[in-house]
DNA sequence: TATAAATCATACAAAATTGGTATGGTTTAT
DNA sequence: ATAAACCATACCAATTTTGTATGATTTATA
């Protein structure tokens, strides 16, 4: 199913604030424009950061910038550094013993279409387009 | 996030089954050639039938069969009918006090186009391209 | 008409995921 | 040296999802 998850659904709200900033953002910052907890704030920046969508300057007058342009960044990409890349998939194959009803079946290749699909439809939808 | 529930899909798999099949299935035929448990195989039976994807017939003899041509049937009314409507949605206003941060601002609007665009990906594949 | 086959409705517990917070460590400008 | 700020990890609470159980209703058939 599509649920945008709330964190996801923050991390664009943060990085729309970004978009609009010249200089750095630190989490005190960006928790207080947004209402969000300091705390929530800087997970979610820690993993924007692992994804290399936003740049990070440690140390004292520190903070975060946005690492791509909005019209480059996709929603996808969002989605998937917040919830992982198992957020857009349909029944995966992990080895663990999942999906025993698709396995050895032409279905697990049909299902790649829905995945495909959505894929497709979030990678062509980009930062710009959301906070223009 | 997108992410196929386990449900949506078991619900595919027993759609597939459907669409081959000329007569009435019942609730322990299905359960037998899909190796799912009878309960969770009427527990999907019912959500289809209300979603009136499937009809029903009661009582001794009786069973589900498609009410849909393969063909016109889509992921996107299998996952709703499954995982409910709210299943498609980014941050939903419900009046429950629910996206505080995005209501009052323009990104409610700009949330919408990532909806839009997986909804029409998935109103685009049908059941027909997922099982032949 | 009694019986068995079958769907319908609801409720519930276990398991998994998600949301949110806390704690301590490391880096760096001043 | 100090304080500001990011980094890493762990953890718990809340929610959602999965899966099952129980009983009621419908209907073909002997």
């Amino acid at each position: 199913m599509f649920k945008l998850s709330k964190m996801a659904d923050y991390s664009i709200v943060l990085l729309s604030r970004m978009s609009k900033a010249e200089d750095l953002l630190s989490t005190s910052e960006l928790a207080e424009e947004t209402q969000l907890s300091e705390a929530t704030v800087a997970k979610i920046m820690r993993l924007l950061v692992k994804a290399e969508i936003v740049s990070s300057i440690r140390g004292a007058q520190g903070g975060y910038r946005l690492a791509v342009l909005p019209e480059n960044l996709s929603a996808g990409d969002i989605i998937t550094a917040i919830d992982g890349p198992k957020a857009l998939t349909a029944c995966t194959d992990d080895g663990a013993g999942e999906c025993i009803l698709i396995k050895n079946s032409a279905m697990a290749m049909r299902l790649q279409k829905i995945n495909g699909a959505v894929k497709n439809a979030l990678h062509n939808i980009t930062l710009k387009d959301l906070y223009v």
